[in-house]
DNA sequence: TTGAAAGCGCTAACAA
DNA sequence: TTGTTAGCGCTTTCAA
């Protein structure tokens, strides 16, 4: 059996009060008996109970994170930053990953909620008045990542829209003429909360129109996508490009051009958004969009600590991290 | 104020003990009281609080994962598994990451220990009889993974030199005469467990002189290894083989020997290890040695849970899961 | 079928 | 400076 604080208390001929304090550095003892306790926690290899400390303080010193898995490099990335931060601020990581299931990302902040973390962080998949509403009823603090819930919910993400304005006004500037969009499907079971996604594409509409392009893009939004793009020809004089909003996905289309014999981005361009590290050995290599996970990671667990030792978020709610446009040779 | 399960005995008028059968499926509560103690504790929002449990069953349905970090493809992929096994075996995970830093270890060990979590999986950087004792010292089950510490603990992983072995041969056959090892430093800070790394070159070299060749490989493990590459001319004649114990590396020389012009593998052969996910969109295709990541965290969650309920571990200790060689383009 | 009460290991307020 | 004690929210045993 483990040892507790009532043995050592025992063991040391004192109370169990003193032991506490000798081992919390609480004051009221004496330097001797302090010392004495100490050593025989050592002897006789205590360890705290961090379950019974919870308890009784209300606090666990565990913050909990919900991703949708960890199949995305930036997912990945952003939780190496979550967990540095986190152990640095003194608390530890509970991880749930939802699978972008629904039901399963409720199962996950329930979990979290029973098990009294201090704090969330949510990259959620549901979105909506009624999902929002059951989150208010945990009281846990609860910061948002990625995907926008609501004006409600403290948030920490990149001007999406921004960022693919910006790069269509690149991409036309390079004398681009036609355009093909590709994405995820943008209706995911019908209650997904696509907010990346659908932010990007209208950033990207606003940027062609701004620009005064009015042939509407292809707008590709199905897993299919190679299916569908077999299907087109692909033109040198119409100056094409093929605008992906992940780097996977480009890469996906590359080899499929690679395939077909189609060069890039002599006879079509491409360009991706993420700049995960694997592009360093692609060739030719992708012109991307760059946007800092890890500061998003820092960022969110520094906010939500401090909401939970003193009482208010650190970040202010519009405010969103710089992004850019990193140049290869794709398009 | 959290609703507790005192609060919802008062508003149905029993005892805590009947709303304890009531929410935990327990015998010796009539059908009415039971629904009606459950119609209650819908509507007033009663959540269980779970470190209360574990307080008072000892156990808290939590495993632990100590891993370097997620920079590595393999780890994200590694704990992915891992925690959809975990919680589809009813426990929820937490993370904890060493940056290969040995006392950092040790302060995540102590910490999940402290935290009652009820099995550890641990892919360790310290080695030794004196760390062992450390973990001795907790009664929590352990299980490692990939590092290999000693016959004492269960271990999962992987035919490390044998794969090797294979791989040396494969590449001889394919008509190979000199040969280039490159792997991370082996004697990282003096202390570190380089197990996996240290099994790989052994299985390389006796490849190697299990085909007669005589001449030892040049083997580089320093984090210059480009560098190192500089200073060597390659010729064609010679037929070298540059072989990487992971498939960054390999990629990284692969780059390298792009920029000088070199052709791979007509002018050099390359070899890696890992098969990542993204060498399928990089040319040429690098030949390397496949092994299922996934497997290896489902079977150390399914071992280990194994032994929290059964009393016994379910994986033989001797035993380690299969690899291939995917034959790609590069040697 | 239900209630009463002890106790998990710890903290903290109060008393000595 | 130290001891005593109540109680965090839950489970579980024993009695009714």
């Amino acid at each position: 059996m483990r040892v507790t604080i009532k043995d050592l208390a025992k063991y040391c001929g004192v109370s169990p009060g003193t032991v506490d304090r000798a081992l919390n550095n609480r004051p009221g003892i004496k330097v001797k008996t302090k010392k004495n306790i100490l050593e025989a926690a050592r002897l006789l290899n205590y360890r705290p109970d961090l379950t019974a400390r919870s308890l009784v303080k209300g606090r666990t010193m565990t913050l909990g994170i919900v991703l949708f898995d960890l199949y995305n490099r930036s997912f990945a990335q952003l939780l190496n930053a979550v967990e540095l931060k986190a152990r640095e601020l003194g608390y530890h990581l509970y991880i749930a990953l939802t699978d972008k299931d629904s039901e399963n990302e409720k199962e996950c902040l329930e979990y979290l909620v029973n098990h009294k973390v201090d704090g969330i962080i949510l990259f959620t998949v549901n979105q909506g008045k009624e999902f929002e509403e059951y989150l208010h009823s945990f009281s846990t603090p609860i910061i948002t990542i990625f995907n926008f819930l609501s004006d409600h919910w403290e948030y920490v993400g990149i001007q999406e829209r921004k960022s693919m304005r910006d790069a269509a006004d690149f991409i036309i500037k390079r004398g681009y003429k036609k355009f093909i969009y590709i994405c995820p499907p943008l209706k995911y079971l019908g209650k997904s909360n696509i907010y990346t996604q659908e932010e990007r594409l209208k950033g990207f509409l606003e940027g062609l129109s701004m620009n005064g392009i009015v042939e509407p893009p292809l707008i590709i939004n199905h897993n299919n996508y190679l299916e569908q793009l077999k299907e087109l020809v692909f033109n040198k004089a119409e100056k094409t490009a093929i605008v992906c909003s992940c780097d996977l996905y480009a890469l996906e289309v590359m080899n499929y051009l690679k395939d077909k014999g189609l060069k890039v981005p002599e006879e079509v361009g491409l360009m991706g958004y993420d700049n995960i590290d694997v592009l360093k050995y692609v060739n030719p290599k992708l012109t991307t969009v760059e946007y800092p996970v890890e500061s998003i990671g820092f960022k969110a667990v520094e906010s939500l600590v401090h909401k939970i030792e003193h009482g208010h978020f650190l970040t202010e709610k519009s405010k969103t991290l710089d992004y850019k446009i990193v140049v290869g040779e794709s398009i």
